[in-house]
RNA sequence: GCGGGUAUGGCGGAACUGGCAGACGUGCAGGAUUUAGGUUCCUGUGGAGAGAUCCGUGUGGGUUCGAGUCCCACUACCCGCACCA
């Protein structure tokens, strides 16, 4: 028998060493094996050391890896390190310290803190995305990426500090100002590398209906990706031999289209800038509308304003009459044609718009209320009026009809828009993935040869931005100044990295085969081990890194590097943790909890189990150290079952056992951790209450509860005798026959209100439930001088008797 | 403003496809053990009422024999956002 008194600390040193020495959460690479690929995300390496946060999806993909191992799986449940970012190179700067170092240091503390927690993580599989082994691979993605086309450069603003003189991340800018010195930053326009995700707009789209995301994250890819099928329409200007293209959704109300509306930056406006008549006050308001970010450009604007270009009108192709054109920032150059046609009769912003510029609203679609007082918008069931030819049609088919009609005037055409832009490559920093390409005078881009690569950071002491918004690379001329690979001659570096989006882009499939010195993953590995087989993470990860990495995985498998295009067959979220007041954890709020203080006050068992005990696994929940301290007392009342064993099994234990394990099993999977862990606690409630249990009854209860508390487990199992460890039991089957009770107490309602109780056979036949309960004695006062309608038997629930 | 979510005891939460609301934990109260505190064990614990009973799942309607669960309208809070034409 173990010690009386359970002891966490001694305890769960000693099994974290013994399944590191004995190598049982290693990975086999024997391809024969049934396999399961459980993956969380990696976490990105702060000073600030682990997060409760981070426990929570550890615990519960562990608990998975754990439990599939046990069911004789082949089980890949690696780790590793996002390591490139801003807060390290901030750090680095800050400290005139080398950003490896700073990372090598946080590594090895979250090592430390996530080896205490006890995950089975295959650490010999550890990959790092700032190690040149790795980020070789990183770059030769983006070289096949530019090979074919996929990268490209262009003309992007970036937020620029004027005080400090460098570029700056969105999250550093606040209100417009610099986070760290409160200069006002600007939009400084920079030739940037982009990545043409829109090219995969619909296939990104079309693989989530094979995959099995959680409902939400399909909602919120889909909404991103944000597809819209509507037509493109050309207007004749009347001051230029030029014509306005707009897109629209609803070309159907074209004949209620009074003025269209173009972006602040829409090029026409600089074209034709001597034929504006008050190109001047159109210009103010353009730069007033580059002052603001986009967010704010859009969010602040609840007052619509705009600025009319005078003198230079467009004509509504249906109607043939000139209409006016605004400026106004509500349009966005970024998506669309950066042009508008304005229908104030059916879009509310433009009904805001043309009511606070008094311009004119014209009914085409009929069965709201009065578009005058406000836009009427329902597409559905609207019928056409004021429009000629289309009067008459319902919504639909006047799109179809105006669109053909366009089209046979060579005017418009039927087109697919989405809001998916693509992605921004560059990063103007020292701490991420140099980009591998030379700029060669006669040559322009080259790639680098695969031969070349990795193309490691020079070594500097200075990682901080160029004065202008330029890369910490950029004044490295002797790094800079190279050769053309393609003609020999003299020619400089790409000196902009890669954002921290990339190295986790791929991530995952390196883990796969991650010490494959001549490929990023050998094929027998890449398609043994994929797609991942379930992937957890965080909601705030929903649409851009699921993403860009659903995008990355599109491409390699186009291009053969892996035999399946969607990376991960399963996706699942978990909530956020709240602190003890509600609030989200921040230093700033002083409401973080350190998870090393949880351990070692409690044991990381405790923790564990409390991490998935406290909710709901998907909803934020505000932490509770007494929660803590209640499931170490369950964990304690475990602990003292070992001096309660009795004989092999307890007959007064088998049902309540069977339905226990039953339903730790289903729980575990729908990740219902919260009540798997309550129906573990009740079969302990039980146990108590019988006095004792079997030593087959105990050895299934560890078995079940080892994937949550794995060390007290062990630990217990090991004092039965056993000489292999829990982690390679088998799991436990329970019996279905002795799954439900013999019989059972059901409610006997009259008119809906539970009046009297029966006890029943569970197969009791319904005639039988229905004149049991007609003759309950409770009942019976309910029935008195009433007439008895109706009787409704559900068979093994409830009887319900309606009465008059 | 748009999109998505949530709302149940003092607190965290449970309730399968509509069938006994409040499992499990915490907190609180009482008891046992203990010199005492703590620990542990046992009992009770949604509200009102002496009681039979009545009232209770954010608000207001509705469907149903029966609604936390379904439908309609609303309110509050949380998350995301690129006014997406």
């Amino acid at each position: 028998m173990a010690q009386e008194i359970y002891d966490p600390a001694s305890v769960e040193k000693k099994w974290q060493d013994r399944w590191e020495d004995s190598g049982v959460f290693h990975a086999k690479s024997d391809f024969s094996l049934p396999k399961y690929y459980c993956l969380i995300e990696f976490p990105y390496p702060s000073g600030n050391g682990l997060h409760v946060g981070h426990p929570r999806s550890n615990t519960a993909m562990d608990i998975i890896a754990r439990k599939r191992r046990m069911e004789g799986y082949n089980v890949l449940f690696p780790i590793g390190w996002d390591a490139f970012g801003l807060p390290t190179e901030n750090f680095a700067i800050k400290n005139n310290i080398h950003p490896a170092i700073v990372t090598k240091k946080n590594v090895d503390h979250f090592r430390e803190q996530l080896k205490m927690l006890g995950f089975s993580f295959d650490y010999t599989r550890e990959v790092n995305t700032t190690d040149p082994e790795h980020f070789k691979w990183t770059q030769w993605i983006f070289l096949k990426l530019f090979e074919r086309g996929l990268a490209y450069k262009t003309e992007m603003p970036i937020n620029f500090c004027t005080q400090c003189k460098v570029g700056l991340a969105n999250e550093e800018v606040v209100d417009n100002h610099c986070e760290r010195c409160g200069g006002e930053v600007i939009q400084l326009v920079k030739s940037q590398w982009m990545l043409k995700i829109t090219d995969y707009a619909q296939k990104l789209l079309d693989g989530l209906d094979d995959v099995d995301f959680i409902e939400r994250v399909k909602t919120q890819q889909r909404n991103w990706i944000g597809r819209s099928e509507g037509a493109e329409a050309d207007f004749q200007l009347s001051a230029a031999p030029e014509k306005l293209k707009v897109f629209t959704t609803r070309p159907d109300t074209l004949f209620g289209a009074t003025y269209m509306v173009v972006s602040p930056e829409h090029p026409y406006i600089e074209k034709y800038a001597d034929r504006i008549s008050n190109i001047e006050e159109v210009r103010a308001y353009r730069k007033q509308a580059q002052g603001k970010s986009e967010f704010e450009r859009t969010e602040l604007n609840k007052d619509k304003t705009g600025v009319r270009l005078e003198g230079f009108d467009a004509v509504n192709p249906v109607t043939g009459k000139n209409i006016p054109i605004f400026v106004s920032d509500y349009v966005l150059m970024s998506y669309g044609t950066g042009a508008i046609m304005a229908v104030p009769a059916h879009d509310t912003r433009d009904w805001e718009f043309a009511t606070k510029f008094g311009l004119p609203i014209i009914e085409v679609v009929a069965g709201g209320e009065d578009v005058q007082a406000a836009a009427y918008t329902d597409s559905a069931n609207g019928v056409l009026v004021n429009s000629d030819f289309l009067n008459g049609l319902k919504v639909p088919e006047a799109k179809k009809k105006i669109t053909q009609y366009l089209e046979e005037l060579g005017i418009g055409k039927k087109t697919v828009n989405y809001k998916l832009r693509d992605w921004v490559f560059s990063r103007q920093r020292y701490w991420g993935e140099p980009i591998p390409l030379v700029h060669c005078p006669k040559c322009g881009w080259v790639p680098l040869p695969e031969e070349q690569l990795p193309l490691k950071l020079p070594e500097t002491e200075n990682f901080k931005p160029g004065e202008n918004g330029e890369s910490p690379l950029a004044g490295l001329t002797e790094w800079i100044n190279t050769t053309c690979p393609h003609c020999g001659g003299p020619a400089q570096r790409e000196t902009d990295t890669m954002p921290q989006w990339a190295g986790s882009s791929w991530y995952f499939l390196r883990y796969m085969d991650p010490h494959n010195h001549e490929a990023l993953g050998s094929p027998e590995a890449l398609a043994y081990w994929g797609p991942v087989d379930w992937y957890n993470g965080g909601m705030e990860h929903t649409t851009l890194h699921l993403l860009y990495s659903r995008f990355w995985h599109h491409f390699l498998y186009d291009i053969g590097v892996v035999p399946y295009a969607e990376p991960y067959a399963k996706r699942t979220s978990h909530g956020m943790i709240l602190g003890e007041n509600g609030e989200k954890m921040s230093k700033s709020r002083g409401n973080v909890v350190n998870p090393d203080d949880m351990v070692n006050e409690y044991g990381a068992d405790a923790f564990r189990t409390y991490e998935m005990f406290m909710g709901a696994f998907d909803q934020a929940i505000p932490w509770s150290t007494r929660g803590v301290v209640g499931c170490r007392r369950f964990l304690d009342r475990v602990w003292k079952l070992q001096s309660m064993v009795q004989g092999e099994h307890e007959a007064a234990l088998r049902v309540p056992l069977n339905k226990m394990v039953k339903k730790v099993g289903e729980d575990f999977e729908a990740m219902k951790f919260n009540t798997a862990i309550a129906a573990m606690m009740a079969f302990v409630n039980d146990a108590y209450a019988v006095g004792h249990l079997g030593k087959e009854d105990f050895k299934v209860l560890l078995q079940v509860l080892n994937p949550v508390a794995p060390h007290i487990c062990e630990e217990l199992w090991a004092a039965l005798g056993e000489k292999t460890m829990v982690c390679q039991s088998k799991w436990p089957v329970y019996d279905e026959a002795y799954c439900t009770e013999q019989t059972r107490e059901i409610a006997v309602q009259v008119n809906g209100k539970v009046r009297g109780r029966i006890e029943i056979a569970m197969d009791t036949p319904e005639e039988e439930m229905k004149a049991l309960a007609l003759s309950d004695e409770k009942v019976q006062a309910f029935l008195d001088g009433k007439q008895v309608v109706k009787v409704i038997v559900v068979q093994g629930k409830i009887v319900n008797i309606v009465v008059k």
